[in-house]
DNA sequence: TATGAAACATGTGGTCG
DNA sequence: CGACCACATGTTTCATA
């Protein structure tokens, strides 16, 4: 967990720095920040163990792999019963075409940004996971046209 | 540019395992596809240069660094001109609190998910970027309760 | 053109002061 | 925390198919 560990100035920059570029050397980092490339790498490890850095991604860019579009779809479910949104939590987790899910307040209960090659394969996961499911009273689409900022940099 | 590069299974292989896990090495992910280490490390050099894979990033849980809060946020422009949709653009790609942007289509022209530390916090960002800008009609906020998922898996 | 093996260079992670 | 050292990793070269 530690959700609330005492980050110092130090560890600030460096999650500046991986979050933009996870391959940047010990050295690098210490070089701008004034610490040793140990020093660095040590602060990365105890970041890694405590949970702060949960992980170390390559992005892909969806176009390049023939995923061509991308959606955001917010779903109402029938009845907010607790075995319900746990039943559709696992269905979008598991979904290859969801990206990203949220459960939120407001309107929809769930928002998803989903990827498909073509309208053809985004009908078919409308269908999979959203049309075939008694669960859900409705949901809405919108057609992403572009992704001006992406990934998850989280300012600290 | 490159978004019509043709992959084989072996390029496929490895982006599922980068998108995972970035730090996986050239030997581990060669022997479980069959593959030689230089022969993997070598095809995930021309991924990154072709702009298959766009960047290897940290993921920072925003919880452990106060950042405690996310929601989703819908912006309806009050007139769709271009000059008003790029400076918006603009304004939402530099501000620190926005994690994501996506122009799109439906009741909403930008759909934005966004961290702060908390409502205060969220509050000033919804001055900022929202209530100080004459081109915005109107806005919805839905509250993050829960990330089932998160990053930017890619089906490959 | 792409591969595997080997040589080389660089980065990483531990232990010491 | 910095300096060092052992080890792992990535990169390049080269012969081969």
């Amino acid at each position: 967990m530690a959700t609330d560990y005492e980050l110092d100035d130090f560890d600030r920059e460096i999650l500046r720095r991986v979050q933009a570029d996870a391959r940047a050397t010990g050295e690098e980092i210490g070089a701008q920040i004034g610490l040793s490339a140990a020093a660095v790498q040590r602060r990365i490890k105890q970041l890694r163990k405590l949970g702060v850095i949960t992980a170390e991604v390559a992005l892909v860019n969806p176009a390049a792999v023939g995923q061509a579009m991308s959606f955001i779809v917010g779903v109402e479910l029938e009845r907010e019963r607790v075995d319900m949104l746990d039943a559709f939590r696992r269905a979008a987790r598991a979904d290859p075409n969801v990206q990203q899910c949220y459960y939120v307040t407001g309107e929809s209960d769930f928002i998803l940004i989903v990827t498909a090659r073509d309208m053809d394969d985004f009908e078919q996961f409308t269908r999979r996971l959203l049309f075939d499911n008694a669960n859900i009273r409705r949901f809405t689409t919108h057609v992403v046209m572009a992704r001006d900022k992406v990934g998850s940099m989280v300012p600290v």
